[in-house]
DNA sequence: AGCACGCCGACT
DNA sequence: GTCGGCGTGCTC
């Protein structure tokens, strides 16, 4: 520690290198040019910049100027240059992402570029700030339009294309007029159109869409959410957007997405998950006068990266993304809205841990702007800071439109006679709405044909080799699955031990259903939904069609079902399995379970139809579903908050869960006892350790994994408590195969 | 993460 | 004798 006392001030540049280290490193500013007549380019954080690090050089990003730097002058070494004429994260942008990455106790690095499309990990310019797109030719912008008008495609094209005197993006022309590869390609043949680079300024596009419908008139909750929310611009605020399904939520957002474009501002809006709501992007694209730059890893390198740049460069009114888009920078951002915040995909499993939902609302707070945090089924975290006023509270409790809200009895099936797993009573409502003209839903939460193979002679059972779990059997696919591991083998034809050949089936997965429904109704149109048959891809978009079009009568599938789709004809839901679920054991399972009861009954009665929902049980006097039923989820939310208060477990008290994993079962146990023994060593209380214990299923992927729980009742006593105990674990002699993760805030404890 | 250094097994 | 296995430690 020697900072040298003649150096000029803030010329120690704090660099964090894209490599999974926990520290920044300190470098000097770059040898001047040797032509010596360039100005030097000025030094802002967030830039990127190419640094000699170990043996070779990497990509960092320059997060501050400093006076002095801790290390010896002499092991400082002169970046190699700037990457970007201006910085790729603003300083808004960078002071969330280091707090992220305190917080999560992750690589600040690993934090940095998550927020960047992965070429920018590289030591390349951003040269792609240029998008293709067109401009009309000299002889396309003199032609008399009326020439085409027996090709009005062309002519509609030339004429947005002559409107734009720089040229206008080929994105934008397909968000505006639908696909037009065909039509562009003629107008080209004829040389009145020719392709160009554009440099991308401003929003795209100002006039409304021709087709941008008014959309419905808001009822007086929808009014007042909207009111509420966008008196708070300007300023952070969090809000609980609290509507059942069928409340029309999305159409507050939109309301509020463009009460905010009004005053000049973005908008970032996370969805759990993509995929499951294409619809969504379409309604905002339909309504909105600048389509929504979408952002998920589902994407197209090449997609993904335009999109960020349509966002960073703060062109985009409003950005659509998945958990990952909650650290894109946007220059302009004036609302954010979490949509389905309950939804544990929102929290990402692996490598950099963390809630998109918990980040927005810091970075809400960090820019000053609201956060609406939507579900009809709340997360008890968020609905606890709604009843302490700590959020406000936006309730809308009736459906939009002239939907009613469908009635929910508990079946009781102990001693009946099932048939492909469903009572009689549930096989005749199904009848009745069937021969009206009317669809049923079915939820049954587990794909495959059994969830068992067993010898009827030996008592063999096919089991995973890698996991405490069993072989699922698919059917179809003439094999036996482990869901957890992949691992797969072909479906035997006698048993493994004894060769007998009296193997059966037990228990009933979608695929069973599928089958042995179809005899009980001859001629009714079947769709199944689940990972199976919607893996291809468009799939999905298909089944959903041929339901909508009304070629199905009886929808099936797990929990596929339960996420955002609307089934304006399903007016009968049958829930047939969950019983399990009432008594897993992880304390946040009633939760969930209560969670996917109420949105897999959110399907039902969308439209003006009444919709029913019949829950079968062997255990109808079970709690859950009783305040469920009885209460509604509000009033199972309140007995489940006493719960939680009197257990104290989140959100009365914070968690971090340490998971360790290895092929000896004894690595990982070893491991934590170590870290225990640290922790107790840093003890300043308040922080109690509890394990280490194996994890509920504790062989997994040919692994042994066990976890240590730490908690604490006041979370910036674990967050010091973490601080110290993170870099001890860092600095433990790792022992052979060890894998091990700390997760700050868990939603899972397995 | 990469990459080098370092100390033990079977090979041209 | 050496090539290479991956355990350990470091990167401003």
């Amino acid at each position: 520690m020697s900072p040298d006392p003649h150096r000029k001030p803030g010329s120690i540049l704090r660099v964090a290198v894209a490599a999974p280290l926990m520290d920044a490193f300190d470098y000097l500013p770059p040898a001047p040019a040797s032509d010596g007549c360039s100005a030097t380019p000025s030094l802002l954080p967030g830039q990127r910049v190419l640094v000699p690090f170990g043996q070779g050089r990497r990509v960092g990003i320059l997060l501050e100027l400093r006076d002095t730097s801790d290390q010896v002058p002499a092991r400082l070494k002169p970046i190699e240059r700037l990457l970007d004429p201006r910085p790729v994260l603003g300083p808004s942008d960078l002071t969330l992402i280091l707090w992220a990455a305190d917080y999560y106790r992750q690589p600040i690095g690993e934090a940095l570029f998550s927020a960047l499309p992965a070429r920018l990990r590289q030591a390349k310019p951003i040269t792609d700030e240029q998008i293709p797109g067109v401009s009309a030719t000299s002889a396309g912008l003199t032609l008399d339009l009326e020439t085409l008008r027996r090709a009005p495609k062309q002519r509609e094209l030339l004429a947005l294309v002559r409107s734009a005197p720089e040229g206008i993006a080929v994105a934008d022309l397909n968000a505006r007029l639908g696909p037009c590869a065909t039509t562009l390609r003629s107008l080209r043949a004829r040389g009145l159109l020719e392709i160009c680079r554009l440099v991308p300024t401003g929003p795209v596009t100002h006039a409304p869409r021709p087709e941008s419908a008014p959309g419905p008139e808001l009822n007086a909750d929808q009014v007042e959410a909207v009111r509420r929310v966008a008196a708070g611009l300007g300023g952070f605020s969090p809000f609980l957007l609290d509507g059942v399904t069928g409340s029309g939520k999305t159409e507050v957002y939109i309301r509020l997405i463009e009460a905010a474009a009004a005053r000049g501002a973005q908008t970032l809006l996370i969805v759990p998950e993509i995929g499951l709501t294409p619809q969504l992007r379409e309604r905002l694209a339909s309504r909105l006068p600048d389509p929504p730059a979408v952002l998920h890893s589902g994407l197209a390198a090449g997609d993904r990266e335009r999109a960020w740049h349509r966002a960073a460069s703060g062109r985009a009114d409003v950005v659509l993304g998945t958990r990952s888009a909650v650290f894109v920078p946007l220059p302009r951002l004036g609302l954010i809205l979490i949509d389905e915040e309950h939804d544990a995909s929102l929290k990402q499993q692996e490598g950099f841990r963390y809630s998109a939902r918990d980040v927005a609302v810091r970075r809400a707070q960090l820019v000053g702007c609201p956060v609406v945090l939507g579900s009809a089924t709340p997360s008890l975290e968020t609905l606890n800071n709604a009843q302490t006023e700590r959020y406000g509270w936006l309730r809308l409790p009736q459906r939009a439109g002239a939907a009613c809200t469908p009635r929910t009895s508990l079946l009781d099936i102990r001693n009946q006679p099932l048939q492909a797993g469903l009572s009689a009573v549930l096989r005749e409502e199904m009848r009745t709405e069937i021969a009206a003209g009317n669809q049923v839903l079915l939820f049954l939460n587990r794909r495959g044909y059994a969830p068992v193979l067993t010898c009827h002679a030996c008592g063999w059972v096919g089991d995973c080799p890698h996991c405490d779990a069993r072989l699922t059997l698919h059917l179809a696919r003439r094999r036996l699955w482990c869901h957890h591991c992949g691992w797969t083998r072909p479906l035997p034809s006698a048993c493994p031990d004894c060769k007998g050949t009296d193997l059966r089936m037990l228990g009933r997965g979608t695929e069973r259903l599928d089958e042995e429904l179809r005899p009980l109704f001859p001629g009714v149109g079947i769709a199944r939904l689940d990972r199976d048959t919607t893996r291809r891809r468009g799939e999905l978009a298909r089944l959903l069609d041929e339901v909508r079009r009304g070629e199905v009568q009886i929808l099936l599938g797990t929990q596929m079902l339960a996420k955002g789709h609307d089934f304006p004809g399903v007016t009968l839901v049958g829930i047939l399995d969950l019983d399990q679920s009432l008594y897993a054991s992880d304390f946040r399972a009633p939760e969930r379970t209560a969670q996917l009861i109420v949105q897999v009954t959110g399907r039902a009665g969308r439209a003006e139809r009444p919709g029913r929902v019949v829950l079968q049980t062997r255990h109808p006097e079970h709690p859950l579903l009783q305040s469920l039923l009885r209460d509604g989820y509000t009033g199972f939310a309140t007995t489940a908050l006493a719960e939680r208060r009197e257990a104290e477990l989140p959100p009365f008290s914070h968690l971090a869960l340490l998971r360790a994993e290895a092929p000896a079962a004894e690595t990982g146990t070893a491991f934590l006892n170590q870290a225990r023994l640290i922790a107790e060593g840093l003890a300043d209380s308040g922080v109690q350790c509890y394990g280490p214990v194996p994890a509920p299923m504790e062989r997994r992927g040919g692994r042994y994994r066990a976890q240590l729980l730490i908690q604490s009742s006041q979370r910036p006593r674990l967050q010091r408590f973490l601080a110290d105990w993170s870099p001890a674990l860092r600095a433990l002699t790792r022992s052979k195969g060890l894998r091990w993760s700390l997760d700050v805030d868990p939603q899972d404890m397995y």
